[in-house]
DNA sequence: ATGACTCCCAGTGGGAGA
């Protein structure tokens, strides 16, 4: 099986460009972030079209997540339950026994701004959810835009961004308290090329010029982890006509 | 560099993203 996770930065413009990529990579399932489009205008017949289920959750010009998939969608859950959030996040549904987590965590914006503050209090309550969903599912895949960076492999110049939004001390180590519930880094399983990117800013050729950043990320539960045989970052589709600046990140399962 | 680019909602500019 196969799951994958991509930061579309607006499902309206990017829409042919994720069909494209569908029909090119045969997934079992797709987690959306930044649809940024309202769930009255989401797309819902053209995906289900092209042969997928869809729960999507979403909210005028900002955020906005969504789950494909070939299989059966349950137990569909919007947001982190028991945290007041006026912002469309997370979406997590159970796929062929497997409980998909797909997450836009927050940018945060600046150290100790108030997006900051929030940012820290949406990982706390992140962390209180997974322990309770990891007790109720064995078989879990947390995947998104997490908007943090693991390590300074992450980071194009960490001298330069060092302790600036995605690369702080306190970002990181929220991400390594989700390792520390059991849940591994499936990239990192692997051996991977230097320099691997998952978002390039559209200023200054930072593309071309492969100055990104890692933080669309897959985290595999313990029960799962043994199962997993890939993890890649497919960047063709950082290439096409007006591309997102995010590209996909895809997990292989046996 | 208070920038750069893209998206959105607006409405001939500004916020947000990362």
């Amino acid at each position: 099986m196969q799951f994958a996770t991509w930061n579309v930065n607006s499902l309206t413009v990017r829409l042919p460009q994720v069909l494209d990529w569908l029909a090119a990579n045969p997934v079992d399932a797709l987690v959306l972030q930044e649809t940024k489009t309202t769930d009255d205008k989401f797309p819902r017949e053209a995906i289900e079209a092209a042969g997928f289920q869809v729960a999507f959750f979403g909210q005028k010009t900002y955020n906005g997540v969504a789950i494909l998939s070939k299989h059966a969608i349950s137990d569909v859950q919007k947001n982190i339950p028991h945290f007041e959030d006026d912002m469309a996040r997370v979406i997590a549904a159970t796929v062929q026994g497997v409980r998909v987590i797909g997450a836009y965590f927050p940018n945060g914006q600046a150290p100790e701004s108030d997006k900051f503050v929030y940012k820290m209090r949406w990982l706390d309550a992140l962390r209180e959810w997974l322990k309770s969903e990891l007790s109720i599912h064995e078989k879990l895949l947390l995947m998104g835009d997490f908007n943090i960076t693991v390590d300074d492999r992450d980071v194009w110049d960490p001298v330069a961004l060092k302790d600036t939004i995605h690369c702080t001390v306190q970002e990181r180590d929220h991400f390594q308290g989700l390792i520390d519930l059991g849940l591994c880094d499936a990239f990192r399983l692997f051996e991977q090329p230097e320099k691997s990117y998952s978002w390039w800013d559209y200023r200054e050729f930072a593309f071309r010029r492969n100055r990104g950043l890692r933080i669309d990320h897959i985290l595999v539960s313990a029960a799962l982890t043994p199962q997993v045989t890939a993890c890649v970052i497919d960047k063709t589709p950082r290439q096409n006509e007006r591309p997102s600046d995010h590209t996909p990140v895809v997990v292989t399962l046996a």
